[in-house]
DNA sequence: GCGCGTTACTGAATCGTGTTAGCAAATCTG
DNA sequence: CAGATTTGCTAACACGATTCAGTAACGCGC
């Protein structure tokens, strides 16, 4: 109500002129030659009459619409800000514009979602997860190109985003390696899933190319859990021949583990160094002493989806339909040299 | 391309019947009184032809659109997360969709995002901030209906939905008196914002309701950070007369507390107990012991937000302007009982 | 003064839907 | 059985843009 709204025949009419010519200057048509006076003259008069665009007729009229589709789970995790802020940054930059809809895991809403958003015409389909995992990407969602971050699908069918788990886990070890730690030991994540399995691939790596070994008594299987982190630290140093330094598989195992660690009276970045992995903003930076870990590049993932999804509505050629986003580390206070370099 | 698109037209041919019919049964125009049979062959149709309505033409010909506008500052904070959660369940549920802009906390960057919202045609407008403070909304934000959450402005022109901190500060207190503590430290979050004045008061209501007194050196002036928690609380325990309990302003403070109390060897949630504010998801649960707080209100604060906004546009009148949602305690345990009852 | 190319525009169709006004047939009313 | 009402549907315009196909005026060479 009380819409006003001018519309482009009001600008038109206003500066003598027709709406064709209007909405030529209004979108920057050079190729239709107006000259300069002209065009002067309607983007004033579009400024004094407050001339607002309508999207939905844009829309209509020209069968392109200037919104992505973002499919997550937002119910369960915080780190879904990231991805939609990455994306979101990178859709806005373009005059893009993100419509959010919540998957909450559950393939019927998930197909609702994609579905309301296809009626939405949005003009491309990001699918993201909250951690790194394969999923069934609904059908519908082919109508139209689509994203995949932080997942994919078994086929390899769609474009997808995900985190290189194997560098992430391999720079942790590494960073433990390089401070001379000999003796490292791995509480791991979730069993089975890309994060354990890369992370884990990844560390062993390092410790094969430093020349170091790691009996299997040295990596015990958590859950993701500050608890899972707690026990696991009480157990590794339980045994004859404790580790100086832990990778955690993720910053709450840090956490725990930390606890575990003061109990015994020892000192974290002292006696016993520690990395985490995903970087939680609210935790990792937080921490006493500040955890190194490796940060998850969510915010980049969701960036790469969008700029992805441009390239794939331009119809230019994808050359690499999986890629990889490095895990850049984050060096702060939790690990100290060990032993003679 | 490839939009196939099968248009309500086509859907009209194939059931020998005009488009405005088809038009009614779709949108179950109940009044237009097209029998059974009728409206059955025309579902089916539009089935078998996987009809998509267009909201771009629904839109454009209705002149009312199917999604909120939420501004805020999904750049800087995870709470974010909740506030979107929160009013996009909540909007979803009536069918509507939630268009997401980044303020950035600057102000050209929020007038510009509020515009671009308007140019989709958003039926109404929720401005989100991601900390507890009183903002100037743009000017053009008066074009549509227009909810404030987690703010307000100075005039009190907009409806806004804040958190109750004074009664969250009250709680926190009380939780502390009732388990029998008499000797209560505080340590705030950032002078002179609202979360710091109202918690602040609403603890010092508690005190006297509960018969306590509290010496000014009981409060220390913290910053919101985990160092300020640290600090604050050796500060606390240095005092000749150390209180046995601290409400944390933030649960970050609090985190920088179990740290400290944990160096000079005490045990949090024997010792000394602890009350956090906030209940920051992947903190306060995982802590150890875990952490005993007062939830802030988030994703209620983004329901009430849509459910406002759907009241404003259709025209209810709203007889609460300024609506407080209350912050519910956490118990968890680090808390514990003292002295006599 | 004719043909041709450029310049600076305009008219009209189109996008897919909502919506009002109205019409023919069927049914009811008295 | 005439007139009024209801039932079941349709024609046509509107919404606010984009876009294609012109076209009138002008300059220019010959």
């Amino acid at each position: 109500m009380t819409q006003q709204s001018v519309t482009m025949a009001d600008v038109a009419k206003a500066a003598g002129v027709s709406r064709t010519t209007v909405s030529f200057v209004l979108n920057g048509r050079m190729e239709a030659n107006i000259p300069e006076a002209t065009r002067e003259r309607i983007n004033q008069t579009a400024r004094m009459l407050g001339y607002r665009p309508n999207a939905a007729a844009r829309t209509l009229a020209s069968k392109r619409s200037a919104w992505f589709g973002l499919v997550t789970e937002i119910a369960t995790s915080p780190f879904a800000t990231d991805v939609i802020k990455g994306a979101q940054r990178s859709a806005w930059k373009d005059g893009n514009f993100l419509l959010i809809a919540p998957s909450d895991d559950d393939p019927g809403m998930e197909m609702l979602a994609v579905e309301k958003l296809l009626e939405q015409q949005v003009g491309g389909l990001i699918i993201a997860t909250t951690w790194h995992r394969e999923i069934i990407v609904p059908e519908n969602a082919k109508s139209v190109p689509c994203v995949l971050v932080n997942c994919f699908d078994a086929e390899g069918e769609f474009p997808s985003i995900v985190p290189d788990e194997v560098a992430g886990g391999y720079a942790a070890a590494e960073i433990l390696a390089r401070a001379g730690h000999t003796n490292i030991g791995h509480i791991t994540v979730a069993q089975g899933i890309p994060a354990q399995i890369g992370r884990q691939t990844g560390m062993k790596q390092a410790l094969r190319d430093h020349g170091l070994s790691q009996e299997e008594s040295k990596i015990v299987a958590g859950d993701g859990t500050a608890d899972s982190g707690y026990h696991g630290t009480q157990e590794l140093l339980a045994q004859p021949d404790p580790p100086t330094a832990i990778f955690c598989g993720n910053d709450r195992i840090a956490m725990g583990a930390y606890d575990a660690i003061k109990e015994l009276g020892l000192r974290v970045g002292e006696d016993i160094s520690i990395v985490g992995f995903d970087d939680q903003e609210i935790l990792a930076p937080h921490m006493r002493p500040k955890l190194t870990t490796i940060a998850l590049p969510f915010e980049e993932m969701g960036m790469a989806g969008v700029s992805l999804l441009n390239q794939m509505v331009e119809g230019s050629p994808i050359e690499n339909r999986q890629i990889t986003i490095g895990c850049p580390p984050r060096i702060r206070s939790s690990v100290a040299m060990h032993g003679q370099r």
